[in-house]
DNA sequence: GAGAGTTACGTCAACGTTGACGCCAACGTT
DNA sequence: AACGTTGGCGTCAACGTTGACGTAACTCTC
């Protein structure tokens, strides 16, 4: 390497002391109008930037965030990284991305990784049980953002989308359309404290029809595949099931291709609803009715979050709750 | 923060001096299997973790790499990008993610930032022209790895799909399935350089078929509604094209809705090949011919080739061409 | 015109780690 | 017994930056 150039090159140039430099750089104030204009334009000359390593070891402000998910695999994850970085990078920080496969133990490496590198904080879409791992480090110092889980330590806050009321919404949604004999696939996944998808989806059951028949309630893999095998599963145990509550877009269009597959009509035969709305969603045919979960909103409130408590420690922080909406297309 | 656990903390708890932890932490040698016993013991006991930005300050690697791409819009990436994380931790390092909108000025911006952040590396799927950009970071010492771009500097290496032969086996096959009056949508980000697609397109066409009509080659954005707007227009150019080559699989299956709504059946009135081969593809009806490129072997190589730049610097590196497969589906 | 405050700098140490080097005891060699 | 070698440590400085503090010149106040 030809060597960095660093705020002694820059002060030697210009003749003052690196110190003022750095005021310069950092626009602390405390030096003339002249000096700034030499000093920017030495800068401007050498090409120099500031070293953060150098930096984030005095400030213990590194400038990055960390990224935590369950992976890539999932469509709905990326665009929302996307818009998480952005909105990182408006606020002067450089996003690590990480993906746990929803494995704890990689969560623990990942974590530790990132800890090590003196993130400023972590934005997590939890695997599995993992919360007090997570409040852990959060008491340590690490400002932790959660998202759709709850806890509560100091430096920590949650963002959840209220998928109680959306899965409420897809039961009612159903109903409304006349089916009768309902089913959900849901996630094996989701510990019994996340599952407020089934929650909300038996209680908007309960709510609205006293007369329909019990439903079935089947847990896959949250993927094509998986939704693939719940469909057949559900048909298999109740053959007259004329509505299914997916637990995402991704289970929804396995289902759907397994309907299909045996010879059922979506919509008419069986109705599905998935929920997350993914851009696929409206591309496949039929396609997917669904409950939106806003992920612009997302983001924004994600980092807000984060951005709040690492500018200002030890506040306290609600829960947040986001709303969702139901998008009614072809499928049900 | 509580305070971190540092070197000297483990050294005063042990009785031995942090340079000594530290020799046993990175495994230099130097220290009896006793102290390193006890060493290890009360790392564990204190939880210490080595404070990256203090070791890359002094070693000048700072344990990351980083993942420059156009977005995560395009699910071709967001699978890529895990790939790449993947190998990276393998390699004991973590990844910064950064999306440039294929903006050379959000590129410019983002590389300026990683420098920053003293990455050990990065990999990069350029944006628009700017290879003189990457050329000059690989100069000034950062290992590059450039994605289906081509270059030749010290520090840098390239890695490509032979989408020229891709394409080429595109319009060979849409010629196999009797099509005569071809067209390929194109996109508008790419500069002419790099429009390897459109030359073995060009090239299957000449060379399989000389009695095929001339073609008609349309530039649109890679997006869903690129396609859709890009079918279009051929229909209007040319009403009786018959197949079609498109640029990416967001862009097929844009032009596939796009034939549809104008009440063109796929493939029996129009074929449609695409490329990336993403999951949406054979999801989609009809299930979408494409080139597949196959990412966990691009992730593999571009990661072997950034170890090999950051490990051994200034070692010389040819290009390397991957090959690509055509997918037979419904829709051609 | 003496004291107080302000502006525009400079100096020094520290952040946590590793590179370079030094030291001492134990050992092997002649 | 004198000598070189090696293993096992410690010391010190440095990486590039910023926090804490010092200081000289200048301005304001009564």
């Amino acid at each position: 390497m030809p060597k960095e150039v660093t705020l002694r090159d820059v002060a030697t140039q210009v003749g003052v002391s690196a110190r003022t430099v750095s005021r310069v750089v950092n626009d602390e104030g405390g030096f003339s109008e002249a000096t700034r204009q030499r000093v920017l334009d030495a800068v401007e000359e050498l090409g120099y930037q500031p070293n953060m390593l150098a930096r984030g070891l005095i400030t213990r402000r590194s400038g990055t965030v960390g990224l935590v998910g369950g992976g890539m695999t999932d469509p709905f994850f990326p665009a929302l990284a996307e818009g998480i970085q952005r909105k990182a990078r408006e606020a002067g920080r450089t996003m690590f991305f990480a993906s746990t496969d929803s494995d704890p133990v990689r969560q623990a490496d990942v974590l530790k990784s990132l800890w090590s590198h003196a993130v400023d904080g972590v934005i997590v879409f939890p695997a599995l049980d993992t919360i007090h791992q997570l409040a852990g480090y959060a008491r340590r110092g690490l400002p932790v953002v959660i998202v759709d889980d709850q806890a509560d330590a100091p430096n920590l806050a949650c963002v959840s989308f209220d998928l109680e009321a959306g899965a409420a919404m897809a039961s009612r949604h159903l109903l409304d359309r006349g089916r009768r004999r309902l089913g959900m696939i849901a996630s094996s996944l989701s510990p019994p404290r996340r599952r407020n998808r089934e929650r909300g989806f038996l209680r908007g059951l309960r709510e609205s029809a006293a007369d329909a028949s019990p439903s079935e309630v089947v847990r896959v893999l949250p993927t094509v595949e998986g939704g693939e095998f719940g469909m057949g599963q559900l048909l298999d145990r109740r053959p007259s099931v004329d509505g299914v509550f997916a637990y995402n877009d991704l289970v929804a269009i396995g289902a759907m291709r397994a309907a299909k597959a045996r010879g059922r009509r979506v919509p008419d035969d069986i109705a599905v609803v998935g929920c997350d709305d993914i851009e696929m969603s409206s591309l496949v045919t039929p396609a997917l009715t669904t409950i939106r979960l806003d992920r612009p909103l997302l983001s924004e409130e994600v980092t807000k979050a984060l951005n709040e408590l690492i500018d200002d420690p030890g506040i306290p922080r609600d829960p947040v709750m986001l709303p969702v909406e139901l998008i009614a297309r072809e499928s049900t």
